[in-house]
DNA sequence: CGGAATCCGTTCCGATACTG
DNA sequence: CAGTATCGGAACGGATTCCG
């Protein structure tokens, strides 16, 4: 990965760390794993993500939108509808998160039997 | 990527949430990139990432070895060594960070421009 | 050198209540 | 329906001190 000495000097390591914590929060993959499969309203995605706030839900779409990773389109009906859909980049961010899901399936029974061991100490 | 509708009861999105967990916290990816240049002792890695407290080093280096992710190796000389490295299920980790560094490298100009976009309202 | 332990401010985020 | 506003507990993490 070729690493400098200095890392945290290192403009790579500092991008890095700007799509960690993107990416790292404790919502926002969530809701890019499911607007990858296409656009949903704001209460469908409430009702697929079990245990988030309605806080959450929004401040993370906005955060979403503002990165440009989502877009929000509102429909001035009533009762009002908004429906978010992921940008063309919002899906290539989409496709490396899902590129980590795979990693966690093949290596979660290894990382929780490491636990297991280690704890046993 | 075919999620559940009830996206946070299906198996791999908790994966999902085990390995951002794992990934997402403040240090060990950069921990995880720096070894993935070979093994590394706790002065080298301490020098070279640049704010991290030796507490926070400590505990994520600790984190990383119950997981399987790192191995840790005294040497009970004086003054005492202990060196560390990834584990070769931690080196695909590592690998997959790596790509995720390739996203951010490429993507980070336009998530900088749209939130200067957003933020301009 | 490589930690462990304590203290303590900040940030995160869930619960709740209210609104157009 | 799709938010906004406020509060308060919990967790994160930095600074400091002490130790084999």
């Amino acid at each position: 990965m070729n690493v400098p000495d200095q890392v945290s000097e290192g403009l790579a390591i500092c991008q890095l760390r700007d799509v960690l914590d993107r990416v790292g929060d404790k919502w926002s993959v969530l809701i890019m794993a499911i607007l990858g499969d296409g656009p949903r309203r704001y209460s469908e995605l409430r009702r697929s993500i079990d245990g988030i706030s309605q806080r959450m839900l929004t401040l993370t779409l906005r955060s979403l939108e503002r990165d440009g990773l989502v877009i929000r389109t509102v429909t001035p009906s009533t009762p009002p509808r908004v429906d978010y859909e992921l940008t063309p980049v919002g899906h290539t961010l989409s496709t490396e998160v899902g590129s980590l899901i795979k990693w966690s399936e093949q290596h979660r029974e290894y990382i929780s039997m490491s636990r297991r061991t280690f704890d046993a100490e």
